[in-house]
DNA sequence: TTAAAACAATGATATTTATCATATAAAAGT
DNA sequence: ACTTTTATATGATAAATATCATTGTTTTAA
């Protein structure tokens, strides 16, 4: 079993507040899992009971709409902590979380946690302030929906996974998103997605290399964004 | 300086875990302040530095869109807390709150509460959850505006407002937003909002009382919210 | 290697929603 | 009481977006 201790999720999430005996009880508690490429974490409904550390990969967070369709509500990707809310509300996962790609995830259980919130403040102010960002997203993520129109959206969009997660070699996004995924988190059918890429593609702002998207003109594309 | 002991926000907000000392000391810090109806108690972008409780009345949470355009985020009410996570997060206000009535609210500053953070667990994890809960509503929110038509918006926003604000004698809803507001609530063109009112008026869900609304048949209106 | 399945692209068309213009009604100020 | 302003309402039209149909392309799997 791998070591807490050097685990780089430790440097960048809520984690880095606990002690080398905090991390020592970690590692014994913890299981290491592989998820496969569109296989789920956990899914919307199911209860929890602990947190997901993330060591490699990127997964969506979905959520069913009553008319059928999945919408992607976030990604989340290598050193991020996954189910903190639902562990906190003691309510079941609002939300799936399906693998974009192979992950590698560790699971804490939730006693264990729940120890550490009661030991060391540092901790518990940490996952507060990652909630608070996640609802700060949320809210803002929220009036884009409501206010801004599909191609706002998609040029916001397509700038978000070129800043947050970067590209290839080959300048081509490094998250690679099925056209019905990439409508599916900016909120509209699959057909107008690829129409209004299509667009992007003939004015120059992007280029569709096979499924995949390189970002020509970033200036512009953050014009249309807003 | 009335007494934090018999106030009704202390039954129903995370304030429920303070004990008799620490709501003395609280009585003491706190300073209470009456707005009026249109006034802000904080505007996004501000730097709060504490935490508003909500003794009377109903505030609406807005953020200004790119756009120019005001989106409502959320509705608060008597009972409630506000501002809890510019607070944590050490951010400014990330939207602006303004009193849709006159409204009583006291202003607790950020020292005491950081104070009761540390020392009363019980309150910190009703912090917690209080924010969980939030960041909950607003991923199904933000799932409502990226999937939903605005027909099934209004809907779903009309029968909210009936719940969880209830009616007057005359059975119109208690809260009473504008048209523009409304709209801004749902996400939409305030014209859009009117036509589908009337709409609605026409079908016998809703009936307009002047600018009131009473809501005629919830099943109905359950049918379309989905 | 080829057949089947899944995905992407595009046209035609319908539906939804926004915008602009104008009318009416209610509220506010003088 | 009357004028001004503001809010609500509705029609006409334009723009945005969804839906359905079809084709080409890539991936998967037999």
């Amino acid at each position: 079993m791998s070591k807490c201790e050097q685990c780089i999720v430790r440097e960048f999430s809520s984690l880095k507040a606990l002690n080398k005996d905090e991390l020592i009880k970690l590692s014994d508690c913890k299981t290491s899992k592989i998820i496969k490429k569109g296989e789920s974490i956990f899914e919307e409904g199911e209860n929890v009971n602990g947190i997901f550390c993330i060591k490699d990969g990127v997964c969506k967070l979905t959520k069913l709409s009553p008319n059928g369709k999945d919408h992607i509500v976030k990604l989340v990707a290598k050193g991020e902590l996954l189910g903190q809310r639902s562990m906190i509300s003691d309510e079941p996962a609002n939300l799936s979380a399906v693998a974009l790609e192979d992950m590698q995830v560790c699971f804490i259980p939730k006693t264990e946690i729940l120890g550490f919130f009661d030991k060391n403040n540092q901790f518990s102010m940490n996952v507060m302030k990652s909630i608070c960002g996640d609802l700060r997203l949320a809210d803002d993520h929220m009036v884009n929906m409501a206010q801004k129109s599909v191609k706002e959206r998609l040029a916001e969009t397509l700038i978000y996974l070129h800043e947050t997660f970067g590209t290839n070699t080959d300048k081509t996004l490094k998250v690679q998103l099925s056209r019905e995924e990439l409508a599916s988190m900016i909120g509209t059918a699959t057909e107008s997605c690829i129409r209004l890429l299509s667009d992007f593609n003939k004015l120059g702002l992007i280029e569709l290399v096979g499924k995949k998207i390189v970002l020509k003109d970033i200036n512009k594309l953050k014009k249309i964004a807003d």
